[in-house]
Order: C-alpha cells, then structure tokens, then sequence
DNA sequence: TACAAATGCAAAGCATGCATTGCATTTTTG
DNA sequence: CAAAAATGCAATGCATGCTTTGCATTTGTA
C-alpha cells in the first residue's frame, strides 16, 4: 500500500528512527511501511496519522483496495 | 477495540454474514471484530467504513490507544 | 576527505488477523 | 409451535505485521 509517510517525515524533518520512536514501533517496520513490503496495523496507522494531526485516510493510499 | 459495527449494521439492517460478504471476509470474522477478539486489518477497517459511508476514525474506537 | 548519521535490505522468529469447520443457542418468521 | 435465520463461541491452521540482528551503501557534515 502506498503511504505519504516518507513526505510527511521529510515535511517534518524526521529520520525513519525518529517516526518509528514516536510511534513505537523499530525502524524497520517504518523502512518496511514505506517501500510496501507489508500494510501497516490498525493501531500502528492511527499512531502514525495522529503524530503528523491527519487522519488515517490522509496518510495511507486506499486506492488499490478493491471493491466488492 | 470497540467499533459501532453492531450499531451500524442495525441501523442497515445487515446481518453479520451479509457484511462478511460485503466487504469479503467471513461472518466469523466480523463476529471477532464486534466481540473485541482481535483488532482489524486496515484494509479491512477501510472496506467496513467505506461501505457505511463512513471514515476509519468515525468507526472504530480509538481511544484505548496509547499515546507515545 | 573522513567520520557519523541515515537508509536499504535480508533472514529468522514471534504475535496477531483471518479462514475454515462445526455445533449449540437464540431470535425471527411463517 | 415449528422451521429457518442469526448469533455465540471454540479449535486448528495459514497469512501477514512486527521485532531483532546485522551489514552494506548512501547522504550529510566537520
């Protein structure tokens, strides 16, 4: 899935290590997030959205999601 | 997590295995997420607002998330 | 240029979301 | 009341989110 978190962290001035301590969670899983390799949790995305004062929408690209 | 699923689907009149295939996952599924079991997926936290008009955040119960 | 900070990327293991099956109980409807 | 529909609930197994560790490469900065 595609998410805006790598301009938002640039936006803010963030490294990856930072967001992930922010949030909770290891660079990895933010290095992870970003690249798509996995969708973030629930949880996790509401974190991130919070952090940055948007919604979960504005961060994460539901695009691809398909309809049924 | 709370949601307003239960609600929601009251006010729709939706049985949870109508919602099941909605939003394409199995009644049992739905009956987890309403009963607090486990926490939803965010695709599928997605394709449950989406399909009662709603945001993620105007869906699912927030609160109990801790700050960092 | 030299060093530090930031990022890319991979493997193994644990935790959790979801499917599948199945059955018992409750609720609805004819 | 009788049958059908809806819900509760449990166990097993697979898929995926996340951690941990580690190292190589790139980028920033003194």
């Amino acid at each position: 899935m595609n998410t805006r978190i790598p301009e938002l962290r640039k936006q803010h001035k963030l490294s990856q290590e930072e967001l992930a301590l922010a949030v909770g969670v290891t660079r990895q899983t933010i290095t992870s997030l970003e690249c798509g390799k996995y969708t973030a949790s629930l949880t996790l995305a509401y974190k991130i959205a919070k952090y940055f004062g948007l919604t979960i929408e504005e961060v994460f690209d539901f695009s691809d999601v398909e309809e049924f």
